[in-house]
DNA sequence: AGCACGCCGACT
DNA sequence: GTCGGCGTGCTC
């Protein structure tokens, strides 16, 4: 009997199938751990079959040495899944295998938890030879930085140097642990009785496709997902579902746990390695029989599935965008179909890409129109801040805002000012007409840039000289940047000296349970204002929130990508979501410079639909996704002249697709990345905009040009969220 | 990834 | 000559 079996080490030379003997007394079975003999020494592998022929030379063929345990790890479903993902995103077969076990299990380095480091060991004086110059490079380097990273030091200087002096005793090795530590608040909960709606809602799932559940803010979807894993449950089925990370709040934990008790693991990113390996086994045994978590909780080890639910699906978080890239979405489908379930994908405002596919069919449509306790949504109040200036009140806050937010402080009540800032990328805007500096090839605004003081387009590289007099009014008074939370907090004190206010955003929130004592605080603020980012849109019932103001709406709108328009939308829902959650009817004061916009309408009606229907026909008229796809390959190494050679050649290749695919390739062109250079690698570029029925095939030929080029790090990624 | 092998310059 | 550094290639 001989197996194959894939090597658990993620480096792209062994990402193959070996072949090794079964000895014959060793029950060896499909998706075991293994240990093997590996040149010279021992090494983790899986073996992903079991044949009675080889195709290497039989006489070079070793013995397995041992099993590793005596089950399989990885389950016949998690194979098959592996093989989809591989021919899909093009990922290392290690990597994919290391997705599907939690990191106890794992034998390579486990980056999450440890990272190695180096130092000089000042102890010591160790003559270090003339000849060896990448080491004296390493001395010196560390000599000026203290300690490194050995996988920097390696990138930098190589391996074998920096092994030899650690032998040698010139430098220390020491492993750091990155520390986590779980904290858990539990609640009480009340049981709501179902709707009409949420009922037919729940007798519509029933078959092996995907639905979307279209249901506003406060339509009782959580409700629904949970009566619908009750019904599995009861049919000796389990299920997965998947939140974004920042809806795993305490009290939705809770929420869970006291509904479903120990059927349920809570996989969520408060969980040390061992606590996330025992939640691993309790599902892997048929203990627990529903995982809830982030994006990776769709590989948990569960059989039998009855149904997938993806709530929030609009997520950007479902998209993993580093090392292993995979869209969670392909792969919850994948494993719906493999265990003919359904898939349910969730949200009060779903993507753009998704509601199109239910629109064509492919998805079934299911709607929760109304809210659960009948209230109406906020109102939501556009106001005209170019208006403003004219009238002489050039600050941050309309005069509209302010009164009601006096008006929130005389009744000792709540408000949230929500600044939309996404990074720091920041446009130009005339602040007399409202104008903003366009890419004359791509319709998406250019981004300004400090270092070289021009505006650039980060779809196709182009650019343009920053503007002085506004092409369109003529006004001089154009300026870049945007508004910070700091300085909305310094004003807001200034006008209201009494009143407690706030902050929330990443920088009063990098310790670790800064977040929950905000939030713990400003719910003891009567009357009280908090003031935040994105941060603030997610979750969390203040029933004393009666008002919620947008300072800048525009900020994301004019974000450089295509998808700017829809998360303006999916913003603005949610954040007004947070006004009026109990009797006290709630408002949202929205700033904008552009009242006009498209957008506003449709979300000051809370109309999904025609935003939907406008936004559709922008993107096919522009011929963007979900009409085109869009593809970005990204090359990133240490060695600028390595990657620019690198880059050249694929891209010569890349060009005679324009022949292979006439009139499928829209666009294509070669470049820097928006951020040269990154994590100390170089970042170029080849952006592709395709038409849609080719669009598989122009992908797989590009990881082919790719993959014969190039032993470093090359992505392709697909429909990019951000293009930095 | 990690290890052996072999080439090459430096020095007793 | 021969020792150690460092690049190259291979691992079923």
């Amino acid at each position: 009997m001989y197996a194959e079996v894939i090597i658990d080490q993620d480096a792209k030379a062994l990402d193959k199938v070996f072949e090794y003997i079964v000895p014959n007394d060793m029950p060896a079975k499909t998706g075991m751990r293994v240990i093997v003999p590996f040149g010279v020494r021992m090494i983790q592998g899986f073996i992903i079959k079991l044949k009675d022929t080889c195709d290497y030379e039989p006489s070079k063929l070793k013995k397995i040495q041992s099993l590793v345990e005596d089950f399989s790890a990885i389950k016949p479903e998690m194979l098959e899944l592996m093989q989809f993902m591989a021919e899909k995103y093009h990922l290392k077969l290690a990597s994919i295998l290391r997705l599907f076990l939690p990191s106890e299990m794992r034998e390579g380095k486990v980056k999450e938890l440890f990272i190695t480091k180096y130092s000089l060991n000042k102890d010591v004086n160790i003559q270090i030879s003339k000849n060896a110059k990448k080491q004296i490079e390493i001395v010196e380097y560390l000599r000026e930085n203290e300690i490194e990273t050995s996988a920097k030091l390696s990138e930098l200087f190589g391996g074998s140097a920096v092994k030899a002096l650690f032998e040698k005793g010139a430098i220390l090795k020491q492993k750091e642990q990155i520390a986590r530590e779980p904290s858990f608040d539990s609640q009480s909960i009340k049981k709501v009785n179902l709707n009409q709606l949420q009922l037919k809602a729940i007798n519509t799932v029933s078959e092996d496709k995907t639905y979307l559940l279209h249901g506003v803010t406060g339509s009782g979807k959580t409700e629904v997902y949970m009566n619908l894993i009750e019904r599995e449950l009861s049919k000796d089925k389990n299920a997965i579902m998947l939140v974004p990370e920042i809806s795993l709040t305490p009290q939705i934990m809770a929420n869970f746990k006291s509904r479903f008790g120990n059927k349920v693991a809570l996989l969520h990113s408060g969980l040390s390695a061992g606590e996330r390996f025992d939640e691993w086994k309790r599902l892997f045994s048929g203990q627990a029989r529903i995982a809830i978590g982030a994006r990776s909780a769709i590989f948990a080890p569960i059989e039998n599935l009855g149904i997938i639910i993806i709530d929030e699906e609009h997520e950007q978080s479902y998209i993993s965008e580093s090392n292993p890239r995979y869209n969670t979405h392909d792969v919850a489908k994948f494993r719906a179909r493999y265990n003919a379930c359904p898939l349910l994908l969730g949200s009060a405002t779903p993507s753009v890409e998704s509601y199109e596919k239910a629109k064509s069919g492919i998805y079934q449509l299911i709607e929760l129109p109304v809210r659960a306790n009948g209230r109406e949504m906020p109102k939501i109040q556009i106001v005209d801040m170019l208006g403003e200036i004219r009238l002489g009140n050039s600050g941050i806050f309309s005069s509209q805002l302010l009164s009601d937010l006096a008006n929130v402080i005389n009744n000792k009540k709540q408000a949230m000012i929500f600044i939309n800032r996404r990074g720091y990328a920041s446009f130009m805007r005339c602040r007399d007409c409202g104008y903003i500096a366009k890419c004359s090839d791509c319709d998406v605004s250019l981004v300004y840039h400090r270092e070289d003081n021009r505006l650039k387009c980060h779809y196709c590289g182009k650019q343009f000289r920053v503007l002085d007099r506004c092409p369109q009014c003529g006004s001089e008074n154009i300026k870049h940047g945007a508004v910070g939370t700091e300085k909305v907090v310094g004003e807001l004190k200034n006008i209201f000296p009494d009143v407690k206010i706030l902050r929330m955003d990443n920088d009063t929130t990098s310790t670790k349970n800064a977040h929950q004592k905000i939030l713990n605080e400003f719910k003891n603020s009567l009357p009280g204002i908090l003031v935040g980012t994105q941060m603030i849109a997610k979750g969390h019932d203040f029933e004393n929130v009666t008002l919620v103001g947008i300072v800048d709406a525009d900020q994301s709108l004019y974000q450089t990508d295509y998808r700017s328009t829809e998360r303006t939308f999916q913003l603005i829902t949610q954040v007004s979501g947070r006004a009026g959650r109990s009797q006290e009817e709630g408002k949202v004061v929205l700033q904008t410079y552009a009242p006009r916009h498209y957008v506003y309408k449709f979300v000051s009606n809370y109309d999904y639909k025609g935003f939907f229907r406008k936004e559709e026909n922008i993107r096919e008229t522009a011929n963007f996704p979900p009409f085109s796809r869009i593809i970005r390959v990204l090359f990133a190494d240490s060695d600028e002249n390595y990657v620019r050679d690198l880059l050249k050649l694929c891209y010569n290749d890349a060009i005679k697709l324009k022949e292979k695919y006439p009139d499928q390739i829209i666009y294509m062109d070669a470049m820097k990345s928006p951020i040269k250079r990154m994590q100390n690698k170089y970042r170029y570029q080849i952006m592709l905009r395709v038409k849609l029925p080719q669009a598989d095939a122009i992908e797989r030929d590009l990881f082919d040009i790719v993959d014969k080029a190039s032993k470093t790090s090359v992505f392709l990624e697909i429909n990019p969220q951000n293009l930095s």
